[in-house]
RNA sequence: CGCGGGGUGGAGCAGUUGGCAGCUCGUCGGGCUCAUAACCCGAAGGUCGUAAGUUCGAGUCUUACCCCCGCAACCA
C-alpha cells in the first residue's frame, strides 16, 4: 500500500494582495497534509505563484518595476503569509524558475512532435490599450471589461492542444473514477457545459506580449497560461529532470485542492496533459466554493475583500484557521460576516474550549494538588457512557477527516467538547470533594484530563500552537499525543498539569471588535 | 425549455436508503459555583419556496411554477 500523500494548492496568480480566499485554500492543504501526517503518511505539500502573462506585466509596469522585480516581491510576500500562517508546506515553485521553465517547454515540444499541438489562428475580441482578448460574456456593454474601452476582432498566429482528442477517454476516465472529482457536481457541470457540446481546442500560445516562458522551437510565440500553470504540479517534483526522486516518489498526487474559479482548468484540460504525457491522474480534484462577504463576493471595487492579516494580527493564527475551516463548507459558498467571525471566536474557542481547560486545571489543582489521579475504572454511571460517546465521536471525526470534510468534521469535535463540560456537571466533583467520595472524584478528574488530552489531539492539525498548549497545561508527554493513543483510555500516569492554568482565548467584546473589523 | 447549486423556527446551517422536524448563535426561565458574567438544564419560536401528484405516511420521491446564486470556454 502507498504510503505517501502528496497534497496540492493552485500556484496563486499574484496580481495583487493575496485575500482570505488565498489563504483559505492553503490552510485546508495545510491542514490536510497535517492530519495525514499525523495518521503515519509520508507526506509532501507543494504551494506557489504562477509568474508569467500580460496582468503581471501590465502591474508591474505601472508600479515602475520590471516583471522580474515584481513577482520577485510577490513570492516574497506569499512565503511570508505562509510563514505567518504556519504552513507548513515542502515546496514553494514559483513558474519563472529556471527549473519550471525547462520542463514546460519540453513538455510543451513532446505535444508538439506528438502532434496534439499544432499551430493555428486564434481570433478573438481584442483592447487594444489592454493588449488582452477578452470573450463576448466578458465584456461589459460589448466594451472591455478593465478600461471600458472599445474592442477589435482580432487574429494572430498561435498553438493550439487537440483537446477533441482526448474528450472520450477522459469521461471513461471520469466514470471509472467517482472519487477523481469532489463535489461530484462538479463533475455534471464540466460534462454538461464543455465536454458533452463538444470540447473546443485549447489555444497554448501568444504572441501579443512576451512575459512568459518562449516556445523553444519558435520564439516568437511564449507559452500561454495552461500549459505553463499547470504543469508546476509536475516540475516541482523534478519531472524530466536529471533527478526525479521525487517525482518517482510521490506522483500521481493524492490531493489537488483548487477553487471553483479555476475548476475547469484542473478537471479538464489537467488530466487531458497528463493523459498526453501518459501519467497516471491524481486520485482527488477536491473543488471548494467561495468565502462570500454580506454584499456578495469579494472584490476590490466594492471594496469588501478581507485580508488575513487583520484577522490573523488581533485573533491569532488559531482562531483564524478555526473559523476558515469551521465555517466554510467545500461544496457551497460560506459567509464571513465580522458578527459570525467574533460569534464563533467566544462562543467556540472562549465559552467551550478555553474554558473547559481552564476549569478542569483549576480542579486538579485543587483538588490533588496538580496531580492526575490514575485510571480506576467506571465508578460513576455516567463513565461508562461518557467514554462510549467519546469513542464514538471520535470514530465519527476520523471519518469525516478522511473525507476532508473539515467543517463536519469540527462540530463533532465541538460536540465532544460540549459533552465534556456537561460530564463536569453531571459528576459534580465540589461536591463529591465535599463528601469526601475519593473514588468518584478520581474517576471525574481522570475522565476530564483524559477528555481534553483527546480533545488537543484531534486539535493538532488544526490549530497546533493552540493543541500544543492544551497539552501542555495538562502535562501530557509526546507519546501520549499520538493519533494511536487515542484509542486508549487508562495510559495516563504521574501526569501533573501546571499550576495556574493559562486561558487559551480570552473572550472578547462584540461591539468593541465589530468596530475593528469594519474599518 | 443551456447547465449546476440553493430556498427548513430571528440569523447561519444539518437532515443518509420517505416514518413523530434537528444543530449552533440569539431570546426567555431555571440550576450550579470548578471556571473566562463562563458551564449545565428547560421553554418559546417553523403549515420545511408555491401548487398538484405517488404513498398508510414526504423536508426527503414525481411533475409544473416562483425566487436567489454560480457557470456558459481560453479572466488565475
Amino acid at each position: 500500500m502507498k504510503n505517501t500523500f502528496y497534497v496540492t494548492t493552485p500556484i496563486y496568480y499574484p496580481s495583487g494582495k493575496f485575500h482570505i480566499g488565498t489563504a483559505y485554500t492553503t490552510v485546508l492543504a495545510d491542514t490536510i497534509k497535517r492530519y495525514k501526517k499525523l495518521r503515519g503518511y509520508d507526506t509532501y505539500m507543494l504551494t506557489g505563484t504562477d509568474e508569467h502573462g500580460q496582468k503581471i506585466q501590465t502591474v508591474a509596469e505601472k508600479m515602475g518595476k520590471t516583471p522580474q522585480q515584481y513577482v520577485d516581491e510577490m513570492a516574497q510576500q506569499a512565503k511570508e503569509l505562509w510563514a505567518k500562517m504556519h504552513i507548513s508546506y515542502d515546496d514553494f515553485i514559483r513558474t519563472t524558475e529556471d527549473r519550471h521553465k525547462k520542463v514546460a517547454q519540453k513538455i510543451f515540444e513532446y505535444f508538439l512532435e506528438k502532434g496534439d499541438i499544432y499551430k493555428g489562428e486564434y481570433e478573438g475580441l481584442y483592447c487594444m490599450p489592454c493588449e488582452s482578448y477578452f470573450t463576448e460574456t466578458q465584456l461589459v456593454d460589448g466594451k472591455c471589461p478593465d478600461c471600458g474601452r472599445e474592442v477589435k476582432l482580432m487574429k494572430e498566429e498561435a498553438y493550439f492542444f487537440n483537446m477533441k482528442k482526448y474528450a472520450d477517454r477522459l469521461l471513461k476516465y471520469y466514470d471509472e473514477h467517482p472519487e477523481f472529482i469532489e463535489p461530484e457536481y462538479r463533475k455534471t457541470e464540466m460534462i454538461n457545459n464543455f465536454i458533452k457540446p463538444g470540447l473546443e481546442d485549447l489555444c497554448v500560445s501568444r504572441t501579443t506580449f512576451d512575459w512568459g516562458i518562449k516556445v523553444a522551437s519558435d520564439s516568437k510565440h511564449v507559452i500561454y497560461v495552461w500549459v505553463d500553470a499547470l504543469t508546476n504540479y509536475l516540475t516541482a517534483l523534478g519531472y524530466l529532470s536529471e533527478d526525479d526522486t521525487l517525482f518517482k516518489k510521490y506522483w500521481p498526487a493524492d490531493l489537488q485542492i483548487v477553487g471553483k474559479d479555476i475548476a475547469r482548468f484542473h478537471l479538464i484540460y489537467w488530466p487531458i496533459f497528463l493523459m498526453a504525457l501518459d501519467l497516471p491522474l491524481p486520485k482527488t480534484i477536491l473543488v471548494h466554493n467561495w468565502i462570500m462577504m454580506k454584499d456578495g463576493k469579494m472584490s476590490k471595487s466594492k471594496g469588501n475583500v478581507v485580508y488575513p492579516e487583520k484577522l490573523i494580527d488581533r485573533y491569532g493564527l488559531d482562531a483564524t484557521r478555526y473559523f476558515l475551516l469551521r465555517e466554510l463548507p467545500i461544496s457551497q459558498d460560506g459567509l464571513y460576516t465580522p458578527e459570525s467571525f467574533v460569534e464563533r471566536y467566544n462562543s467556540d474557542l472562549c465559552n467551550d474550549l478555553g474554558n473547559l481547560v481552564n476549569r478542569t486545571v483549576s480542579m486538579v489543582n485543587k483538588y490533588f494538588e496538580g496531580k492526575v489521579p490514575e485510571y480506576n475504572g467506571t465508578p460513576n454511571e455516567v463513565d461508562t457512557e461518557f467514554e462510549e460517546f467519546t469513542n464514538k465521536q471520535i470514530e465519527k471525526i476520523e471519518q469525516l477527516m478522511d473525507k476532508y470534510e473539515l467543517s463536519n468534521a469540527l462540530p463533532e469535535l465541538w460536540a465532544l467538547i460540549s459533552r465534556t463540560n456537561k460530564y463536569i456537571d453531571e459528576t459534580r466533583p465540589w461536591e463529591l470533594a465535599k463528601n469526601e467520595e475519593t473514588e468518584k472524584l478520581e474517576s471525574s478528574m481522570y475522565h476530564l484530563i483524559e477528555n481534553i488530552r483527546k480533545i488537543g489531539i484531534l486539535l493538532i492539525p488544526i490549530m497546533e500552537e493552540t493543541a500544543q498548549n492544551l497539552l501542555k497545561q495538562i502535562g501530557i508527554p509526546e507519546n501520549l499525543q499520538t493519533w494511536e493513543s487515542l484509542k486508549k483510555y487508562d495510559e495516563l500516569k504521574n501526569i501533573k498539569v501546571i499550576e495556574k492554568g493559562e486561558p487559551l482565548f480570552m473572550r472578547k467584546n462584540m461591539e468593541e471588535e465589530l468596530e475593528y473589523l469594519r474599518n
